[in-house]
DNA sequence: AAGCCCCGCAACCGCACGTAG
DNA sequence: GCTACGTGCGGTTGCGGGGCT
């Protein structure tokens, strides 16, 4: 449309704002208000365009800014709501008291998408990504038993899910593979839901499944599932899991990631604890060796939004 | 200690949208 | 209806710090 630019280039300032080019912006602010922001830096003194000036207040100098790391719920909230909203950042940040989109826009493009990549989930479909992954290098000779011998019984979309869950694995140990053709359950060992990690008390904390348990699934749904409760999970990955400040723990409606928290070590359960799902536990400090899946069973696959979190009103 | 590399984040850029004249 | 303006939004960039060799 051939409008003006908001800032002659010439003579203003670009960059990193200075202490006091911040307290020039500060003390206008406390005093006249914002108002316009086009004529404000020149009312304030300051060699800076408007835009530049509001989105240093709005991202930065506001002072119900909520500084320093994201909580596991305001994580969980962006994940939640990003499924939902896509890239929305200024709706996602009016559900975050204290956080900004940018600041959002941020932490999803530097730490959840690509957690989400390293899993086989496409972070713009939350949805599994068979393209991003090697069938064979993760299940190395199950799958050709797969391919062989069972594909009859399998439900393609099984097939995708359980790939994805197993996607960020590194290893195999094969031998403890199988199939349990009966109800398609199939069994793996625990490392395949362990980051490869060295240290082997850590990667094996004492709550997790025991080797009777087995992957379960029918031509539906794939879950986790003890030998004594079976559970299933819906065989779409919608994202839905939360943490409880109380146990220090992640939870989860549905096969999908959580990220827990670092240099602790956590276990993940279902919404409901009499299932025995599990998941995973780590003490490791590194983004990816805090990347695992859980899976619970079948009593919440809605994923609900609480009143706070209600989108509809953006959608 | 020095150099290199990677990553996170603040800031910029350009476009879209609403509104006033 | 057209144009200019103000602002919001999402994508992208590049600086700086920290980790690694």
């Amino acid at each position: 449309m051939g409008r003006t630019p908001c800032c002659e280039k010439n003579g203003l300032k670009k960059g990193p704002w200075t202490p006091e080019e911040d307290q020039k912006l500060v003390d206008y602010i406390h005093k006249h208000g914002y108002g316009n922001w086009r004529t404000l830096p020149k009312n304030a003194g300051l060699q800076r365009c408007g835009k530049s000036c509001r989105l240093r207040w709005t991202n930065y100098l506001r002072p119900d800014i909520k500084r320093g790391r994201f909580s596991l719920e305001e994580e969980e909230t962006i994940i939640h709501l990003h499924s939902i909203l896509g890239n929305k950042w200024s709706a996602i940040a009016s559900r975050l008291p204290g956080r900004t989109d940018n600041e959002i826009k941020n932490y999803w493009n530097t730490h959840i998408r690509k957690r989400l990549l390293r899993m086989g989930i496409d972070p713009v479909t939350h949805s599994p990504r068979l393209d991003l992954l090697d069938l064979s290098s993760l299940f190395g000779s199950s799958i050709s038993h797969i391919n062989n011998n069972m594909q009859h019984h399998l439900n393609p979309e099984l097939l995708k899910l359980a790939t994805s869950l197993f996607s960020h694995t590194n290893s195999l140990d094969n031998s403890h593979n199988q199939i349990i053709s009966s109800d398609v359950s199939l069994s793996f060992p625990q490392a395949n839901f362990l980051e490869s990690n060295n240290n082997v008390d850590s990667a094996y904390p004492s709550n997790l499944m025991n080797t009777s348990d087995y992957w379960h699934a029918d031509n539906n749904n794939i879950g986790i599932a003890s030998t004594s409760s079976p559970c299933y999970v819906t065989d779409q990955l919608p994202t839905s899991y939360y943490y409880n400040n109380n146990s220090n723990n992640y939870y989860c409606h549905h096969a999908s990631l959580v990220d827990p928290p670092m240099s602790e070590t956590s276990t993940f359960h279902s919404n409901n604890s009499s299932s025995n799902t599990y998941v995973n536990g780590n003490n490791s400090s590194t983004e990816d060796e805090r990347e695992s899946y859980v899976s619970t069973n079948n009593s919440v696959l809605r994923f609900e939004i609480p009143d706070m979190l209600d989108v509809n009103a953006f959608v």
